[in-house]
DNA sequence: ATCAAAAAAGAGCGAGCGCTCGTTTTTGTT
DNA sequence: AACAAAAACGAGCGCTCGCTCTTTTTTGAT
């Protein structure tokens, strides 16, 4: 499946995405009327990935995302219960899509069509969602513990969904146990570095699409090596 | 060259470590007794890389670290020139190990040698040099500007020394431009991966030599693939 | 044992933090 | 046009931050 293919039926895309956030937290949140609330969250987290790019989400104090947002203190804390809570429903997020992925990918009966699944879609997701998953990865370190643990299982779970089907497809028998966990993280290795260094494939030189296919080409080389 | 050996001729060692920082930055560090500053030195980084291993370096503040090195503010402070100051001291180490490397592998006329050294030096001395190489990952942005520069630099250069000695080894002529650049990326993200998530390697059931030589194969099957 | 110099100590400073809450402005129904 | 409800505002609170500076303790040559 092409990018453009993907990013047509893609649910997270524009207002949607904190349309969702809205229903998620809207017991938490005091702005009652999805319309302010939702626009809101935008600015909220648009200038949130905006100024933690830079200098971190620590480092970003409530006086600065009122500036980057135009709102008031108070504007903003009637769309969130927190400022570790923004970094808490970032996590949440990137959770859910890539869990949709994994499941929607496992579901299929060609193996082939499921590490192909697996990978491509996380680099489309990532692509579409560039700012989210590029926060969680260098903000994971900023959540409560308990959130922490949960940001690592995405990981987890993309590398072990990986390595059973990398098993599963193999055709040689001499492997050593650890061949197929090696190119499961390489994969995502290479999934992490198209969103964790963005500014790299700016120039387009190398688009997503071919990106998604080389990385391909790298795990069957790897495979059959 | 196997770990083992090199960890032998590796100069950026134990208290030496500590000892070239205050030869570096002596005139700035109002501690003049070289026994008593490296010694504090030490301390410092030692607890620095433990805390903001967990919590980042802005979240961890200066009293913690005086509880995790059990000195003073004073005492740190008669070491230090300003919290600041560490972190461009870690990019500093790193950029001149770095460096070394390349620079030493380089040198060689044959290609494959040089191409090897630099993948394998920059594993092991990350190994070596881990809690440097994980903490500049993850806090260059909380670098100055042109510190930040500077630090992205050292990747740069990696990855145009590695891509331009791929060109030369390949026997291949129907290459198209990204080929090399895209395999340099891969597999400077393999050294990174090892030290980025290094607890997944702790179990040593993949030690740093295979994950050496895995790599390189890697990077090989890639190249003729 | 003495004593000057160096190192270590830690209370205190101003600044800026996340967040609250009483007030003002906007909204949308009548 | 009037008006209640919702949203937006922003000064101010308690607190912690990085850092300084005076005082105390340690060091090591004599």
């Amino acid at each position: 499946m092409k990018f453009d293919d993907f990013k047509a039926n893609f649910p997270y895309r524009g207002k949607s995405v904190y349309a969702r956030l809205f229903a998620l937290h809207c017991d938490n949140i005091k702005t009652k009327k999805e319309k302010f609330a939702v626009n809101n969250l935008e600015k909220i987290f648009k200038a949130t990935f905006k100024i933690s790019s830079k200098i971190g989400f620590h480092e970003m104090s409530l006086r600065e995302l009122c500036r980057e947002t135009e709102l008031s203190m108070g504007g903003i804390y009637s769309c969130i219960e927190s400022k570790e809570m923004i970094a808490i429903m970032v996590k949440d997020m990137v959770k859910t899509v890539s869990s949709d992925i994994i499941d929607s990918a496992l579901g299929h009966k060609n193996r082939k069509h499921a590490l192909e699944e697996i990978v491509t879609h996380h680099i489309f997701a990532a692509e579409i969602l560039h700012p989210w998953f590029y926060f969680l990865y260098f903000e994971t370190r900023s959540l409560p513990s308990n959130h922490q643990k949960d940001s690592k299982t995405i990981e987890t779970r993309i590398t072990s969904a990986l390595e059973s089907i990398l098993s599963e497809i193999d055709s040689n028998e001499d492997n050593n146990n650890n061949k197929y966990h090696f190119i499961a993280t390489m994969a995502l290795s290479m999934v992490q570095e198209r969103y964790l260094k963005y500014w790299k494939y700016k120039d387009a030189s190398l688009t997503i699409d071919n990106y998604a296919d080389e990385t391909l080409k790298l795990i069957y080389a790897s495979l059959n090596n």
